[in-house]
DNA sequence: GCTATTATATCTGTGACGGATATAGCGTAA
DNA sequence: TTACGCTATATCCGTCACAGATATAATAGC
């Protein structure tokens, strides 16, 4: 699958453990082993992320220019020397919300079709 | 990224060519090519699925049973005898809802991060 | 009959994923 | 203080989906 990179050089689709990232680094800096855990809780422990993925993939968004490493230590007191905390760029900002209005037009479409539960508020 | 298989034998998260497949289906059987031709249109030809990953998807998913051949040819009359016509399956259609599920939860997730545009109708 | 389009299919290089493995700092209970 | 489990990062490698190229052939229009 591809997507045409007509406005801008935006990557998409993105690959779900890239989006699951940067959805996690949407809310707050976060070091890398904190994006797993949180990867798993905010989809109540169904999706599981391993360090090849997660490590594999940082290096990837780094080179990219997803994200970027900050020097900042959100807690200095409770700390761990060995933790590196990212941030997402401006790009991967922008990023993380063409992928998020792609899903959004998908999840539209698949409720046209009542594929989802009926909800209120939809056009 | 890894789906644990709790409830159902169902495989998620979906590669995005796959579900683009299944929700084409979802809509009506059609043939390959037809798909090929769906996904760009209700992508606003942002995204293009080439021959390679059409043709290898489907034999995919009909190996895992999201698919199966249907023999009936839905216009008698206007017909090419090459055409190899698809639908859903039970669980492909269990899956394409799984998948529409979880790609929502994700776009609220977003929508709560402000990474999408604010509109009426959500909790 | 010529050409473009339709339609299916395979081959192959690239690259993401994911388990295994390695290394080491940290916390705590015996 | 030692042992163990958890935290944390990192790499290696096998597997597999993707995507362009290519092949083949039927169909449609000129």
């Amino acid at each position: 699958m591809k997507t045409s990179n007509i406005p801008e050089p935006i990557q998409t689709p993105l690959t779900p453990a890239v989006f699951q990232i940067l959805l996690a680094l949407s809310e707050m800096e976060m070091h890398g082993y904190r994006i797993m855990q949180a990867v798993q809780q905010n989809s109540n422990r169904q999706m599981h992320m391993g360090p090849g993925t997660l490590y594999g993939s940082i290096k990837r968004m780094l080179a990219d220019g997803l994200i970027e490493e900050s020097g900042e230590r959100p807690d200095p007191d409770l700390d761990d020397e060995r933790r590196r905390y990212y941030r997402l760029t401006a790009l991967g900002r922008k990023t993380v919300k063409a992928e998020a209005a792609r899903m959004d037009a998908l999840v539209r479409k698949a409720q046209a079709l009542h594929l989802l539960p009926d909800r209120e508020g939809d056009s």
